[in-house]
DNA sequence: CGGGCCTTTATGGGATCGCATGGGATTTGA
DNA sequence: TCAAATCCCATGCGATCCCATAAAGGCCCG
């Protein structure tokens, strides 16, 4: 598996510790972690949400890749440089894959008592879970609409048995 | 075979385990199941119905491929990718042949005592007995070539009546 | 054509393992 | 010296593996 997938829900503890959900750690290792086990976790607030977005080095070589492509100097360069590359915490992972979420970022999440992890692909995102079912249930009824598109030009013909199993 | 067809019909037991049955693994496991068995199944939750969708490799890669598609930090790839990749599921499959449901999947679909397995070609759907034969009384009420074909005392062998699993 | 053996499959239960979580001990920094 | 962060160990719950059983279907042989 190469790829963050799936959402979980974990506690903080009263030191302010959560684990990482033990799937998302594989994807890290495997995703060229610099140092391994000790090497961070790159973390920092969502552009557009009220949650923190996370990944390892494939992450930040994605990052790096998206300011390349604008051009020096720019001022849309200059505002992405700080929105992304400013707030970006390298978190470290203990020896039972746990994070400490300094102050700043749980705020931004207003992260308390739980933190739900939902997989993207390559990368993840830490919402409090509250805000997640919130957000996820716009994104359902959002898709639904889209869904359709896809639905009709990707479906081959052979899905002929479909009768009978939705309307 | 390389499709999933029919409808069968495995109990939950006391773990939440079910049998997947013997001819959907079969599909499975020739759908290139990237290492082996022991890969995984992907699963969620049916955007338009109550009920799960499930497949192998073929159809984790139709979904990157919608997702590849639109560029990053869009509005619809975010949409896109919370409604799937936060939704999906990657379920082990055990050296018996069996998936554990997870609760959020169970609640969706309703499902508790028994699942039926309805094969619909490239993936599958998982529901809850009852409802799925309602569902299927329902299409059949409206497909009136059916009428026809009994009528004319050509009956089909394909005609759905007796598909039910095993018991 | 019929009967019995053998394989496959679903299902149940017990045992084991891994993970999330909590608490104490130890180190680090001011 | 004290506070805060890090490391290490304990534990409980859930998930996973492994084996046993039984029923069904297929196959071969008579």
């Amino acid at each position: 598996m190469d790829r963050f997938v799936s959402t979980f829900t974990n506690k903080i503890d009263a030191k302010g510790r959560v684990s990482i959900p033990a799937s998302f750690r594989a994807v890290l290792e495997r995703d060229g972690y610099a140092g391994g086990i000790a090497g961070g976790l790159y973390c920092y607030p969502s552009l557009d949400a009220q949650a923190l977005d996370a990944g390892g080095e494939r992450l930040a070589k994605k990052i790096d890749g998206l300011l390349a492509g604008l051009p020096d100097y720019s001022d849309e360069r200059d505002e992405l440089s700080v929105a992304l590359y400013g707030d970006v915490q390298v978190l470290s992972i203990d020896g039972d894959g746990r994070i400490v979420l300094p102050e700043n970022l749980r705020a931004h999440a207003n992260l308390d008592a739980a933190v739900s992890f939902v997989g993207l692909g390559e990368k993840f995102q830490m919402w409090e879970p509250k805000l997640f079912e919130a957000r996820r249930a716009e994104a359902r009824s959002k898709v639904q609409v889209t869904r359709k598109l896809f639905a009709a030009g990707s479906r081959p013909s052979s899905d002929g048995g479909d009768e009978g199993a939705r309307e």
